[in-house]
DNA sequence: TGATAACCGAGACGGTACGTCCCGTCTTGGG
DNA sequence: CCCAAGACGGGACGTACCGTCTCGGTTATCA
């Protein structure tokens, strides 16, 4: 991190030999690219429970010792081969329908959920779940971006006025993404687009007879 | 399973020695309530990662070999210790004001969930994540019950036309659980009781201006 | 050690009970015989450094716990494999003569030590160098016996009179066997059986000019 | 080595061009001078197993690659730096009384055995035992020329007919030194003055009856 | 007076063995 | 047939050291 900050600083001052020591040989990055497409390579293969440091190390070509100079155990490497695998998080368009823009996003969400995407988002909750350091990456990393997206996209529609002003959009966001975070986890209730629309209609709606 | 619904035949018929083959010494209770109280212990000092067969054994007073022949493994051991511990769902009363039984649930939920029943429970979602009969009974001993009891009192308010008929109200308690839970797995968001209200007041009331 | 003496116990008394206790499965003796076999084998194909754990227990198709439950180290497995396999300390016969005994002991010993139980002794001399258990072993298995046997049979000469009476014969066997050991250990002369003849020589006539 | 003998050559001819070839930076004396007196002490601290390449380097405040530049791996480093800290043989004085003179010798090497100089040989002979190479050093710096010393001490007495002709010098040497060699590395018996008197009495006397 | 070549520190790298831990199975003797 | 005690095979873990390598930077000598 600092050296990162050290080297994209975009004014090179006096300061910078200051954190561009650097002394000895530098960090491979070949080695950690390796090491993390090796681990997202067999993330997917023998999901999360089964990926085993020496497997990642071997097929990565690398010694145990890199890996664990680096990452201080398995589930740090496996979240930081999660993210680097999913980190992006496309913001869908803004149409401007914040119903026909919701309903994209949850169906697209309850989709990937359901395929290879929800096996490995639970392995890399049940990883966050033993270790609160992999937790916060995953927050950081992979929750965070795309929860505040969703935000982002309400309070426009809120903005528009087609959302009523004291509505709790965080949270709103919290029931949307909850519910089907809740199906994943726990198996309660298939991910299906029915899924999606009811739930995007129950929000929008509310439950109370006017 | 076989010998129980053997035993707890309520009908003593003719057929009763068909099962009740109980040759040789029967099954002990007091060593079966002895580990489920040991690993209900266990997996509130250590967290449920910490826990152990052999430690489970020990604090017991068991013999690792009497673990095995009645659980298949250590989530098997840790689910029945935490159903037995938590199974009872306490319904609440109906007041007839839906908003305010919510609330009151809701607000049980997440201050529940803040405490050490959330260490727990997200336990046990790890466990269920492994190994899916651990997750079927998770499901069906601790979930679907308090589940279907929220589903319960919407409808009844819904009868009472509190909540607008077209309302899912499956999906609506999804919403609202799941909210919590994600909170609760993933860290995202503190679980205090202003959450709850807002989480019940967004469902209520929904997010499109009127 | 214990329940060796309380089984060998030869008189069965009320208290056997105390030491019989034995609880639980008994170590199994085909396993700790195929480690010593192994580690044997290994030892001599490989030579003392390239032992390794895990290859005895692959050998011995062992799990490498098992190892670790019996023995702490590496050296101690190898160490008490070399005195299964060359514990048991022939005499020799006491022909009456001295010389010629001494000879013919001296004799063999430097034949043995120039062959491959040269590189064997040189290996567990090392290894005892490193570890003082493993050369407590080393000393009482091996060592004590050969030094006692050889002590015994020059006391016997010396109470025939052959021996000179005022003569410190422990030390004249610490001079025979350490010259023996020391050309093997530092390699600094051969060991051939003139080196043995001019020993005992040596020994037996003294420096001094009469 | 080669540019040992090129530095030292103590004639210098036309040839010297040929070997320096200094171009470039000169190796550090100081750097060589550090690592082994870094390595002498801890070797006397933390024995010779305890020994570490890294630790050398970093308490000679000195890079790995600087060993590995001068020698081709530890027990190198360790036997240098010991030959370096040990190698001056200090002949003793010759009185001509030749008992008295070897009394001398075998009480000094006896004591400095039982202290911390015993240690650091049996150090140096593990090392030894398992690198010829080091063994080779070993031999010819320390061993040979205390060795040859005492030979020559014996064969000057020989030569004043103070010892009897056909006496093998070398082999009263070897058992000489060998028990005392033999008490340091098996652990079988005190390394006390006594020992020295009774040995060198043993070797001088011989154990006929006359 | 540079140029150059070998030196030096720092420290990351592949590799190998270590000793520990836990799982789930088994083998005893005893109730 | 149950139970306690506890040894067993299996397999991943995280650590430690070895000897090699690549950096950026530092001297002496040669051109």
């Amino acid at each position: 991190m600092d050296e990162k900050d050290c080297t994209n600083s975009e004014h090179g001052t006096d300061l910078e030999h200051l954190c561009s020591k650097a002394a000895g040989r530098p960090r491979s990055e070949s080695a950690r690219q390796a090491i993390l497409v090796a681990a997202d390579h067999l993330l997917a293969r023998d999901g999360c429970g089964g990926v085993t440091m020496e497997a990642i190390a071997v097929t990565a070509g690398v010694s145990k010792a890199t890996l664990y100079r680096w990452w201080p155990n398995k589930s740090a490497v496996l979240m930081e081969a999660f993210v680097a695998a999913n980190g992006a998080c496309c913001a869908g368009p803004d149409t401007g329908d914040v119903g026909a823009d919701l309903l994209r996003r949850m169906r697209g969400m309850t989709a990937a959920f359901a395929g290879a995407m929800g096996v490995t988002i639970s392995g890399m909750i049940a990883e966050a779940l033993a270790d609160p350091e992999a937790a916060a990456v995953f927050r950081a990393q992979y929750l965070a971006p795309r929860w505040a997206e969703a935000v982002d996209a309400l309070t426009r529609a809120q903005k528009r006025g087609q959302i009523r002003a004291g509505a709790d959009l965080e949270v709103a966001v919290d029931a949307l993404y909850g519910a089907v975070y809740f199906r994943l986890l726990t198996g309660h209730g298939p991910l299906i687009p029915e899924f999606a629309d009811a739930l995007v209609e129950t929000l929008l709606s509310g439950l109370l007879e006017k």
